[in-house]
Parts: structure tokens; sequence; C-alpha cells
DNA sequence: ACAAATTTAGGACGCTTGACAACTTTTATC
DNA sequence: GATAAAAGTTGTCAAGCGTCCTAAATTTGT
């Protein structure tokens, strides 16, 4: 595994999201962010086949046994994407956690709100369906992608739990899972269905108060 | 474009998550379907990239030749497993929509639980995500996906309306939308979260309580 | 029995791929 | 300024790809 060193500037979303391309990247100590950002680009623009060796130095405006250089396989290219793509989102959400006292409810709406809206405002959201694909068919990837939505879900659980502290562990879990389900499939929706982007700021309102009614008002049903 | 023709059997969506394999396929009529079934099973088991013609020929253990014949090119053998898995779901729905004249607020719990159990538990689910990534690059796989989608949301579009006769066309369209989002998003974790597939049952309780609420109590917020 | 549809068995084309080896240039450090 | 490490260049390799082709054998419908 090729680890990421030295003075590396660890890749935000917005890199991510809009990589700088004009006329090669390239040059000094960046130039393993530059491949990982033209990856992404390749990736999200063309497809998993698309993100070849050789465009992907093509991108980058190098040669090919550079990229080996740096990167000495296509899956250490992947496994390199992977966790660039994971640490972003793991700075985005970290910010959303900490969040002054504001009531629980208050803070699940917040919550929700910036990832439905944050999260599909970037380019990065494409990524996830590849990521998907891939994980079905690359257990590091699988791994990867599942570790990244529970990390992700773990605030909402405590928010979940800090609004109703007579529920379960498991049932706060269940509906910490439901409402970023449903966040997903809310926000791949966003990317692909056309009809759905333009309506997207009902939709989150929607959302958003379906999830906060949720959490208020969840009882489990009697067995019958 | 390929068409399909004579006396082929429609596929449904028990054969394609459930292809026969043992030595071979091949031979009479079927060779089509055989064809279609054997690169869905790439597709979904070692992804695109696998899909290719001469994979698929080897897996349906006739020459490529033989394949080329059925399907002139790749392009025509995505396009006719698109057809054949959108043929599947489609019937899938029918047998959804049409209901005796239970209450639309059963109703919409029927659907919904059906939709969310009964496409889980089927193989052909992790179609979608390559479907959708390939979506993503090809114009032609983007509408067909879309079509279905907005196909499958039509019943629910219907009993929204039942349920709210008070509402406009376009707030039943925005529920309708989040609701089947949701449910996306759901069998979609289902399928690839560990831990999501344990919790299930309960997840799918939580998740059509939820929408029955959201359809039954839903007013559009008051602009500030 | 006959014609059409299907299948086999090959091969060939031009192209892209991931991987790698040998080489040169740049850069940092003493 | 020497020197070693890092970065970048160039060319090659076998393998796989989609597409196209021919010629013969087989199955199928009628």
């Amino acid at each position: 595994m090729t680890e990421i060193k030295g003075n590396f500037r660890s890749i935000t979303v917005a890199d991510l999201a809009f990589p700088p391309r004009e006329g090669g990247y390239a040059k000094g100590h960046e130039t393993r962010e530059a491949i990982l950002a033209a990856s992404l680009n390749l990736l999200v623009e063309e497809g998993y086949q698309a993100m070849s060796m050789r465009r992907v130095a093509a991108a980058c405006g190098m040669k090919l046994g550079n990229l080996t250089y740096h990167f000495a396989s296509r899956e250490d290219l992947v496994r390199g994407l992977l966790d660039a793509v994971i640490r972003a989102y793991e700075i985005e959400f970290a910010a959303i956690v900490h969040m002054p006292g504001t009531p629980p409810e208050e803070r699940l709406a917040e919550i929700c709100g910036l990832i439905l809206e944050d999260i599909r405002t970037k380019k990065t959201t494409r990524v996830f369906p590849e990521l998907w694909a891939l994980s079905n068919h690359d257990p590091f990837v699988f791994e990867r992608v599942q570790e990244t939505y529970a990390r992700a879900r773990a605030p909402l659980v405590e928010i979940v739990g800090e609004m109703r502290p007579d529920l379960s562990e498991d049932q706060r879990h269940d509906l910490a899972l439901f409402i970023s389900a449903s966040m997903e499939g809310t926000t791949m929706f966003a990317g692909y269905e056309k009809p759905f982007e333009a309506r997207m700021p009902m939709i989150e309102t929607i959302a958003i108060k379906s999830f906060v009614d949720l959490v208020r008002n969840w009882e489990d049903p009697e067995p019958n």
C-alpha cells in the first residue's frame, strides 16, 4: 500500500470536485494529489474503464512511467483515490458533528440538510455509484466504502440518541440506518434523475421533516 | 437496435436472478436469453469490464462468432440486457399496481413493502449500481434507467393522490419522488452494507411507517 | 426433403491495456 | 560542487479487447 507521506496536503472535497487541469499539473511535491484529482475526474466523467494508467498520466501531462513511479499499479491508484475521497468526506462530516449546543432536533435537521445539500452540489457525489459498482467486485473497495458510511452514520446515531434516550441502542441504529440510506438514495437520484434535480430544494424539505418526525414519534410496533 | 423477435419468451426476474449455467447453455431457441442471463451474471458478479464479448460467449459455452451472430456489437448486448432487465421489473411493478380496492393508506404500505422486500431479496438488485455507473457515461443507458424509474413511480403518485386529494400535482410528485428515492437508497444499502442486511425487516417497518405518516401529514412549510 | 436459421472453428485487424526495465534529469543535502 | 535520492522519460512486452470475416457443419421449421 502506497503511503501518503511528507508534506502532502490532504485533499479537500473542493480539490477533488474541481481539480485544476490547465496545461498539465505535475511539478514539485503535489504531483500525487494532482494524479488523484485527475483520476477522480476521469472516473466520474468517463467511468472506471477510462481511468487507465495511461489516460491518467496523459491527463496529468506526465509520462506513464512517472505515474507508475508514484502508483506502482492501477490497484494502488484506486486505493489512493479511495483514501483521498474518504478523507475529504471525513473532514466534511467532522465539521458537521461539532456544532454548538443547539437542541438535537435542530441539529438533526441541520446535519441532514447539510449532507443533502452539500454533497449533492458537489461533483464528488457522482463518485459513489462508481465506488458501489467497484465495491461489488473488489473486497478492498467494499470494506472501505462500508467503513465510510458507518463513520458518516455515527453522528446521526448520536443525535438520535439525544432525541430519544428511551430507545435502545439497536433502535437508534435502525433509525439512523434508515435515515442515512434514505439520504443516500435522495442524493443519488438528484445526480441522476433530471426531474429530480429541479425539485431538489423541496425534496430536501420533505426529507428533513420526515426524518425529524420519524425520530420524534417512533415506537416499535406491537408484536401481533 | 437488435429486435427481440419470434417466440422469445420474455425474461423474468427469476430467470435473470438465477440463470441456469451447468455445462453451458446454448441449444434451441432460447439462446438469446441465455446470452442475456450470462451477461447479467458477469455484469453483477465481476463488473462491466468482465462482460466482454469473449467472456460472455465462453460463459454460454458458445463460440464468439455465434455471439456476434445474435448480438452484432457489445453495445447491442448492453441494450438487449437493459431491455430485459427493465421488462422484468415492469412485470414486477405491474403485478404490484393491480390490487383490490383496499384503502389507499394500506395500499401505499403494501406497495412499499413489496418493493422493499421483493426487490431486495433478488439478485438483480445488484445490477442497478452497475447501470447507474454506466448511465453516468452512456446517454442511452441513462435515458432508459430514468424512464424505468419514472414508470415505477407512477403508481406511487397515484396512491398519494388518493390519500391527499387536497395536494397539487407537484406536491404529490415531490412526495412520491422522495419516497421512491428513499426506497432506492434502502434497497441499495441492503445489498451492500452487511450490518444493514440483518436489520432489514425492521428497517422496512420503519420506512413504511415513515412514508405513510409523511403522506398523511404533509403540509408545505409556510414561506418565511 | 428442403431451405432457412443457427452454430462451429478458425483467423485477422488495429487498438488499448497493465506492467516493467533501462535510462536521464531534477532536486535536496552535505 | 559532489552525491545520492527522487522524479520523470522512453520503449517494450504479452495479453486482452471489439469487430469483422470465411467456410463448413448442424439444427430447425415446414
